[in-house]
DNA sequence: TGCAGAATGTGATGTACATCACCTAAGCCC
DNA sequence: GGGCTTAGGTGATGTACATCACATTCTGCA
């Protein structure tokens, strides 16, 4: 299917452009293709545009002492992502971004996205509602990593999103749920 | 100080308003007092209002099977917090919100702030500053439980407000780490 | 096609934390 | 001011998980 015809489906479920206003909007996106294992942003990059998915599958994640790696989010078609820490506070990207399979990703600029806000009223809009969506899913995985262990949230996790199983290899999903590979292993076949 | 006045300087800082369109904005807000241990939002109400803290400390928690509290937010004066998934949703509280000190808040509705959003363009720009910060905020500390074990967290915590050291019982700081009270008095006292 | 590296399984052992049980000290209320 | 509630400390014990170590596929690619 079309990228712009994704995006644009994706925007009018929340706003109310014209066509004239999202091809303006759309005007401003660059379309890239990446390969697997590719990365899209690395730490210590400057980060300055955010990405939306419309093929394949991303991850989002950090590095601690350059030795555990943690996925704060699995991009999927019409997700979007960046490191939104440094976007924003236009600092050194600490979280990493890069492709689990082979992807097309829209790229907006930082500063294009604000300069379109700017200009029109629904696009403010959508982008409010984006984030708030992201506050809420994020505020959500908050409380189950809090109140679940393992073994609920690995259901929770696959419940929610049943390709990841084929998708993704079972060391990144460990480090989706915060667990080593081991326990996830461990977990799932029999060994209680 | 004037309720009114820290709310303008708190929404000033982020968006350009008028004087008439704050005078606007600020006559949907409703002051109300509440006393400490008082409920804003308990579990099961119907949600259609969001507050702004201007003075005291709330707390916004969740509990579980009815014996585990783990705190999401404590909200000092200029935080934001309800229960923003049944906001959004208009589904019922799962989040309840109370007073750990006795508290003054402003009350927005719901059905006023998008009223407002879709009037003013710099009023929906503040509101989605706002949402993005609180999810900044919100994958930071899901980093943070990641990557980093009880004590890390209690430090962090700490050295970002001091003051909670003195104003909040220590079990609530327990439930807020996500760890029980014993765990927390066993930290910080000796016993390594 | 054959080999290197990646992905996965599984045992042994250590550890951070929960849980239960009980104790003390500090508000608070009629 | 005596009793009740709430906050907080501390020991004993159990458990979920990390970590290390190694074996076993699977997979891409030269």
């Amino acid at each position: 299917m079309d990228p712009k015809e994704i995006l644009k489906a994706h925007i009018l479920k929340t706003a109310t452009l014209t066509d004239k206003e999202f091809d303006y909007l759309f005007s401003h996106f660059k379309l890239k293709s990446f390969k697997k294992g590719q990365a899209i942003i690395s730490e210590g990059d400057k980060v300055d545009h955010e990405y939306f998915v419309i093929s394949g599958c991303l991850k989002a994640f950090f590095i601690n002492d350059e030795i555990k790696m943690y996925i704060l989010q699995f991009a999927m078609p019409t997700w979007w992502t960046s490191d939104y820490g440094a976007l924003y506070n236009h600092t050194r990207a600490t979280i990493s971004v890069d492709c689990i399979s082979n992807a097309e990703v829209l790229c907006l600029s930082n500063d294009d996205r604000e300069k379109i806000c700017g200009e029109i009223h629904q696009a403010e809009h959508f982008f409010r509602w984006r984030t708030n969506r992201g506050y809420l899913a994020s505020q959500k995985r908050l409380l189950s990593f809090m109140n679940n262990d393992t073994k609920a949230r690995y259901e929770e996790l696959l419940a929610m999103y049943p390709q990841l199983y084929n998708l993704v290899p079972k060391h990144l999903i460990a480090a989706y749920l915060g667990v080593s590979r081991e326990t996830l292993s461990r977990l799932y076949n029999g060994q209680k």
